[in-house]
DNA sequence: TTGGAAGCCACGCCACGTAC
DNA sequence: GTACGTGGCGTGGCTTCCAA
């Protein structure tokens, strides 16, 4: 059973239409007002006067200062502003009168006015639906937009953007985003998806890590093997192989000023061949983006670390 | 598949010129 | 004198091309 209230009438027009009694409920829970009697719902859509949460406890009471949906860096008011969508329809789905759609067209102007008002909102705007849309396109979780926002954000605060392109500087702030966040993407992969060339991503990149300060360790390359391990269809054994590789030679000093990726794709093409599930070297090159001379080149060096005698 | 040669590119370092 | 921009040079990693 929902739980009731009496409700007292306020606008003095309180009462049933069917029956004409005046013995009104309000369900809170469902914003309506209903005769006890008739049952019928005398008014629905109520807009609730309470806070958006609840708070069970005295310390949630405390804490729980703000409430309404949770705030977003990936768009550019937050999220706080009110969006008027281009349907033209009712909460029902029903078309609207044609008064209605020219009232509606007035409020959803002034509205775009009021949320891009100047030109740094509007760069804000189309940078960070650039990312979004990057990020969509690479398959990278939400947090890796989160922080590529904020990357952006800070970069726009302290006047990195200017004399650089906006798609630039996006697609830098997501490159960046990926490596903070553990899920690396190389520049090939980036480049893909971005308007921008892989060198100008590159420079950005350097410029606003540098300016920022963002401390970016070298990408591991055992955190691109289970993605290509995937792609190649090769088994549990071969990936706990080829991170075997890499952490030894690593630590013989041989990954010093190497790709990532292309260590990655020798140590894979190596560990495919020592799990008896071989690989050719032009499969992995093309997984990792690099060429098969790169994988020689790297895979002979590890199974010289190694000590395996090919 | 493998190896070699040539060339490209990014980067760091240094010297030099210019503006303040 | 200092800061900044620019260009040359060397180095290392990588790619392309070709041959075996």
């Amino acid at each position: 059973m929902r739980e009731t209230d009496e409700t007292e009438d306020q606008e003095g027009v309180r009462e049933c239409p069917e029956c004409e009694s005046d013995n009104l409920v309000k369900d809170s829970d469902r914003g309506e007002l209903i005769c006890e009697d008739c049952g019928l719902v005398v008014e629905e859509e109520q807009i609730d006067p309470g806070p958006e949460w609840r708070a069970f406890n005295h310390q949630e009471r405390q804490e729980k200062s703000r409430v309404g949906a949770p705030t977003t860096q990936t768009m550019h008011d937050k999220g706080l502003t009110t969006t008027i969508d281009w349907k033209d329809k009712d909460a029902y789905g029903r078309s609207i009168s044609s008064k209605k759609r020219s009232q509606m067209h007035r409020l959803r102007k002034w509205q775009e006015r009021i949320r891009t008002k100047d030109a740094g909102e509007r760069n804000l705007q189309f940078a960070l639906s650039e990312i979004d849309r990057m990020a969509s396109a690479l398959g990278v979780p939400r947090s890796v937009r989160e922080v590529a926002s904020v990357i952006y954000r800070r970069a726009l605060k302290e006047d990195l953007i200017r004399g650089r392109s906006i798609e630039g500087v996006a697609t830098s702030a997501l490159y960046a985003a990926c490596r903070k966040e553990g899920i690396p993407r190389s520049l090939e992969e980036i480049s893909e998806v971005s308007r921008v060339e892989r060198k100008e991503i590159g420079r950005t990149y350097r410029y606003i890590s540098q300016e920022l300060g963002l401390e970016m360790r070298p990408v591991d390359p055992k955190k691109y093997v289970p993605r290509f391990c995937s792609e190649l269809e090769l088994s549990e054994e071969v990936q706990t192989k080829a991170n075997e590789i890499i952490e030894k030679t690593a630590e013989e000093g041989l990954l010093s000023g190497k790709s990532p990726t292309g260590y990655a794709a020798a140590a894979i093409y190596a560990a495919s061949l020592l799990c008896n599930e071989k690989k050719t070297q032009r499969e992995v090159a093309d997984v990792a983006q690099v060429t098969e001379v790169t994988i020689r080149n790297r895979y002979q060096e590890q199974i010289e670390a190694m000590g395996i005698h090919g």
